[in-house]
DNA sequence: CTGAAAGCGCTAACAT
DNA sequence: ATGTTAGCGCTTTCAG
């Protein structure tokens, strides 16, 4: 009832089995329930439990058992709806398993992404889903892969990396909807991406994220089908904060030949890009046309309502998260399902160019 | 180089002693780097750490110590984006000071917040940031409180619990926003709210949410200091997944006496309902006016671009980390400063209603 | 500065 | 079924 002094002291087994009268193995047995134990025993040992309102202390019994029931999320930046609803996902599911998450930002930084994984590791997480900031540098999950540690890359591949991922093949469907561009007439179509590079876009260069190199690859496929090539100065990476998406939107805007089309790479550059689009005083889909990733609600109340490639973002942390316990509790993987696949869904961004009409 | 075959047992500091020649403790102490250690005794150490691959195992580390170098955050849903940006500004705080981050979810539901806050308890972690699910329903917080773990609450206030807590004083603003509604002629005003209640609103019933009572409050006031109340059929409560919002909006603007302005609780309800608006082939602010809470991205993307009630979400996601961690390591808190505070930000989507018109 | 030994709170053998 | 005795990997006395 009242707080009888005891500030002090956390409670322990030791006190919980001298207050029930029996040995602290009986106690603990009783209170973990494994081993075997009386009837008798047991609820006297509850009792006492109750009574001193014993709590275990799971850092001692994580360091006997080898177990934390947790794991280790490390994401780009949590901010971003896509992680956040990827991260719902797997909280959502790790809980429903008895798991709880630690989450780690890195802001896209692979030393951020480094001391990460490391600290997890330190910290004796059970597993670890990460979305790799580089699908090329890869040693330190290599290392996290080697040392035995379940591992599970969300989003992004990485080269050369024997683990399961989950991520959705983007080379087929940004070729179905670079084409459904071109279809529109449009040939001068610019894409926004993050993704940090030393140096400007070059058809051929090797990128960090496999996502943008199956984007480009399935753009450039689109293009050359039909005898055309996707000018690299219409590929712009390195689109960091709003001000510098901004520039560059207006920068493919205001240019002689001014691109008909943009498709930003994710949630948070489209914001930006729209807009820039409106502070120039351009209307979408008159001016120019647009194209996104990711299906956020938000994507439907524009006017117009804007044309999005819609991943299933929820249910790919749902998967991640079910792939990783499978292999923490050492069941074989899931039969490989049919894969996540993303759609295009048509709504009113993407229109005929100025110049094909009438 | 290779990897020596030791797939099996991990480095432990008694490894290391060994290969570098020196007894455990001075080990230990070169390793943690506490205690005396001579300079030659210490690179040796590292040396052999370093061969080795040596990593410390925080987990035990933490069992001496008493310090677990983690914080537990206790959201309602990392999903909206309003506590997407909180936990962004606790987790860059968190990471600054050495502290990671276990993030819960609870679905504003008590019970899971109850059970969060013992997981996190049992786990050790240094202090824990919720934002309660239920202002008057805190036995469990004030049990942590209690138990002398330092806990800071966000965004809700809890009856009767000293604990620090980082909100937004809201019946100010609401105050002035639901006077700028009137001003413009709207008498009809509805509040959408997720708050779960046993019945439908009442004026003056004990509602769960201190947020929810103030904003409330600010309204009546507002009403009455202009001779008026604020009907409670008006204030719809327990909206909940999209469907329920739907139907709420409609519901609100299908009535005999439809009301002319609607005003939002948060980010996802404000989703909901104005789509709900456009669905009913109604517009804002000619048939309707509209009005939200929280600041996004992509309501200035909108036509008309949205009028909100702006918050700064992520430096409240700061200060209660920093004012966890100050507590965790024992300085003295802050002066409080001037506190959070909130802004209305007119856009487009506030109009005089029709009857007043011409 | 260094080492031996005693814990932290719990689980896991090993005997009864 | 129950108790005794070792640990887990690290920090922390306490003597030198």
């Amino acid at each position: 009832m009242s707080n009888n002094g005891s500030r002090r002291r956390e409670i322990t087994v030791a006190d919980v089995a001298k207050a029930a009268q029996v040995s602290k193995a009986q106690a603990a047995r009783a209170l973990g329930n494994y081993g075997a134990v009386s009837e008798d025993v047991r609820s006297r040992v509850l009792a006492a439990a109750e009574e001193l309102s014993y709590r275990p202390n799971e850092l001692a019994r994580s360091m006997n058992t080898g177990k934390s029931n947790t794991i280790g999320v490390v994401v780009g930046d949590i901010e971003n709806p896509h992680f956040g609803l990827a991260t719902r996902g797997i909280t959502d599911t790790a809980k429903k398993s008895g798991y709880n998450v630690i989450l780690i930002n890195t802001d896209e930084e692979l030393t951020a992404e480094t001391e990460a994984v490391q600290v997890l590791l330190d910290k004796r997480v059970d597993g670890l889903i990460v979305a790799p900031a580089s699908s090329v540098e890869t040693k330190h999950l290599q290392d996290v892969h080697e040392s035995g540690r379940p591992l599970v890359l969300l989003d992004r591949k990485a080269e050369g990396l024997d683990v399961e991922t989950i991520a959705v093949s983007m080379t087929g469907i940004s070729y179905e909807s670079t084409r459904y561009l071109l279809q529109a007439g449009h040939r001068r179509i610019a894409f926004v991406s993050t993704l940090k590079t030393g140096s400007p876009y070059r058809s051929g260069m090797v990128l960090d994220s496999s996502q943008i190199s199956e984007r480009l690859e399935g753009m450039e496929r689109a293009f050359s089908e039909i005898g055309l090539t996707l000018p690299e100065d219409h590929v712009r990476l390195n689109a960091g904060d709003a001000d510098s998406i901004r520039n560059i939107t207006r920068g493919l805007l205001l240019m002689p030949e001014p691109v008909t089309a943009i498709v930003a790479s994710d949630g948070l550059i489209a914001l930006s890009v729209v807009e820039a689009i409106q502070e120039l005083g351009l209307s979408i889909p008159e001016d120019v046309s647009f194209l996104m990733y990711d299906d956020f609600s938000w994507t439907r109340l524009t006017s117009p309502p804007l044309t999005v490639v819609s991943q299933p973002v929820y249910e790919m942390g749902v998967a991640a998260a079910g792939a990783l316990i499978r292999q923490i509790e050492g069941r074989k993987p899931a039969a490989n399902g049919p894969g996540f696949s993303a759609r295009l869904i048509r709504r009113g961004s993407v229109a005929m160019p100025r110049a094909a009409r009438v």
